[in-house]
DNA sequence: CCATGCGCACCCG
DNA sequence: CGGGTGCGCATGG
């Protein structure tokens, strides 16, 4: 999906607008990209949206403006140095941090890590428990108020990359999102510190404009939910408040939801992935998918598989420790024929997995769902460039059952 | 005019 | 305190 050429070419730009000390927003990332390497703006956005997407890139609200983060160095906490470098670059550090605790995403780094969706997931949820909504008040002008979060997705209209992008705010003129209102429909928002544990409320649409929102509504949607959330598993509750925000933010369409099938509500709890169109060309959908839910998996299980769509369900997992109560919703996930996977959904599903760094390594790499299934044990100990640690716990427990359960269920093919 | 460099104020853990 | 962020000003081409 994104090109690699221009994930590199936004990171660094990204890096380095960092390193001088100017606030890395679109339009400055737009201007040097082309500047540096002749890229169209627009196209340079759709890119950005797309890295976005795949969380390679944050994009934060920060001091009431908009941000941009690389994601692999959203350090928060102690980061080794070690590094590794993935294949694709040098920007794998942060992860280890995820493992760690997402929890926090603090600052401007943002979000946790990379983790994608899950994660995100959780993480929001755990921010909010923190923080809430609201900080509103003062936040509007911004003051510094660190940032809310996460965010990641964009946006904005659709997201053709190529065809649309420019509705965005591209342009590198001027541009540039208001903070507020405008990109409304970006833009949601989360806040970070206000904290009111419980929550909701205000989170209304009002609670937009102010300052620190968050784009994005995957993980939006969950994040404000007070913190007791977690426990249901089903996430019953959250739907609800994903539910109003959407349609505050009209982000979310509606059909799409309905799309997704029976569960209704969690989806709407999920929203964003299903919600949105965009996230969906990419991730889920190679083809039509179907998808099945999660269907509330209790936190342990790895995957779930559904017998009746004969789905490996990647379900979260745990990664830390195991707590997922949060996520749980793992997006309900991804079609059920791993061949239809793209590329996306393979990086998407061993971030899910817990093992962002390394999905991203799956990504450098171009796995799609076909490649995985010939993928061999030294593939993925060897191949990927990715600790060994980590490599053995992906082809065991995740690469060998997928096409384990894969050719038990398709092997006709 | 534009890209950079960076002091300094803020904020958070 | 240490660390991250980014405004605002200064500098250099």
């Amino acid at each position: 999906m994104s090109e690699p050429k221009y994930r590199e070419w936004i990171l660094d730009t990204i890096d380095s607008l960092r390193s001088r000390k100017a606030r890395p927003d679109l339009e400055r990332i737009c201007r040097m990209v082309r500047r540096r390497h002749g890229s169209e703006p627009d196209r340079t956005c759709a890119e950005l949206e797309k890295l976005i997407q795949e969380q390679t890139v944050l994009k934060v609200n920060y001091k009431g403006s908009i941000s941009y983060r690389n994601a692999a160095k959203v350090q928060r906490r102690s980061r080794k140095k070690d590094d590794v470098v993935t294949t694709a670059g040098r920007r794998s550090a942060a992860e280890e941090a995820s493992h760690s605790d997402l929890s926090n995403g603090d600052s401007a780094a943002g979000p946790a890590d990379q983790d994608d969706e899950d994660l995100e997931a959780d993480a929001s949820m755990a921010m909010d428990s923190d923080s809430n909504v609201d900080e509103a008040d003062e936040s509007r002008d911004g003051q510094d108020g660190h940032f809310s979060t996460v965010a990641s997705v964009s946006s904005t209209p659709v997201h053709c990359p190529l065809e649309r992008a420019v509705s965005a705010p591209c342009s590198p003129s001027g541009s540039r999102p208001v903070p507020g209102h405008s990109s409304a429909l970006d833009a949601v928002t989360l806040q970070k510190d206000g904290v009111r544990p419980s929550s909701l409320p205000p989170s209304s649409p009002t609670a937009l404009t102010h300052n620190d929102w968050v784009y994005d509504s995957t993980v939006c949607s969950v994040e404000r939910q007070h913190p007791g959330m977690h426990k249901d598993k089903a996430g019953i509750t959250k739907p609800v408040t994903a539910s109003v925000v959407n349609s505050a933010l009209k982000v979310k369409r509606e059909e799409s939801c309905k799309a997704v099938e029976g569960p209704v509500t969690l989806d709407q709890c999920v929203p964003d992935y299903a919600a949105r169109p965009h996230q969906e060309e990419p991730r889920n959908v190679s083809n039509g998918r179907p998808m099945t839910l999660p269907l509330l998996t209790e936190n342990g299980t790895q995957f779930a598989k559904k017998k009746d769509t004969g789905t490996p369900v990647p379900v979260e997992s745990h990664v830390n420790g195991g707590s997922n109560d949060d996520i749980s919703v793992k997006k309900e996930t991804m079609n059920p024929n791993l061949l239809q996977w793209t590329v996306a959904d393979v990086a998407s599903y061993f971030s899910d997995a817990g093992f962002p760094e390394q999905a991203m390594a799956f990504r450098s790499q171009e796995i799609d769902g076909k490649s995985l299934l010939l993928m061999q044990r030294s593939d993925v100990l060897t191949g990927l460039s990715i600790r060994l640690g980590p490599a053995l716990k992906i082809y065991e427990r995740h690469v060998k059952v997928l096409q384990r359960t894969h050719f038990l269920e398709f092997d006709d093919l």
